[in-house]
DNA sequence: ACAAATTGGTTACCTAGGTAACTATACGCT
DNA sequence: AGCGTATAGTTACCTAGGTAACCAATTTGT
């Protein structure tokens, strides 16, 4: 199939510009959701442990970690290690987190419950095998 | 499922950015050689149907096609409709075509080689289907 | 025929990914 | 103890996606 990978690319650039639209109700995008679902749910961590978990360069997560800041949705707290910096949620974190949840659980199950599960089940298990293939490379 | 378009993104992450060190052998970074490959299988077009035909907004498309014109890999011809320039390849555009279609094939070919005929022609659809159903959200 | 609407392309500016090179701190080994 | 190496984070700069607003040329409608 030549045009596998070509409507991969296709449908990941469109689902992201939608979800992207869908967050913008409160202020997000969906980069920064990411790393705001994270602290949710791993309480904190500093930059390596986020940059390991979502295979996104360290520079990368430094730009929207401080981009998080100043908008006050986090805050660094040095550590015993000075090297590093323990992130976590603020207050108001806290609640932009509990409203875009809602709102990428409906848009994703929107999308999710169009397919059936069996068709669902063989494309993550592709996507995976995949992905790990493809990190072989070399 | 919870991480499915999590794998999805992570996949097409790490899709482009091996295909990228792939490219760099001749000098190409992948959304640089979708256009060459369109320009080469379509013989020339304007910068909208690029945009159309990738669903890719025209700036960005701007921008990359006056990158190639600066690597001298293509040409604009200006057109009777004299809002509109014809992009067509040169000769050392072709030549960088040839290089790169191996490439792009050979690394292609063994990603889907790893994969059934089957789970590929189910995962190709879902793909499909959720491309479709994402852009009708709203 | 001409005003209004549409279309092709560009500019300015935003987020988001990458690499390369750097600083500062911590760790390991002899 | 001290030198070399590894690690956390940052800075500078590249490509690549997006939106908004604009210009100029064409098309449409009355």
């Amino acid at each position: 199939m030549d045009s596998f990978f070509h409507h991969q690319l296709q449908f990941t650039r469109a689902f992201t510009k939608k979800i992207n639209e869908q967050l913008a109700k409160v202020g997000l995008y969906h980069s920064q959701w990411s790393i705001v679902f994270y602290l949710k749910h791993f309480n904190s961590a500093t930059l390596v442990e986020i940059s390991n978990y979502y295979d996104v360069e360290k520079p990368t997560i430094t730009r929207t970690v401080n981009r998080l800041e100043e908008m006050g949705l986090i805050e660094k707290i040095p550590s015993t290690d000075k090297r590093e910096k323990k992130i976590h949620l603020t207050e108001k974190g806290m609640q932009v987190y509990d409203d875009a949840k809602r709102i990428v659980d409906t848009f994703e199950q929107n999308l999710i419950s169009e397919i059936s599960d069996e068709d669902l089940m063989v494309t993550l298990h592709t996507i995976q095998k995949l992905k790990e293939d493809v990190q072989k490379v070399r």
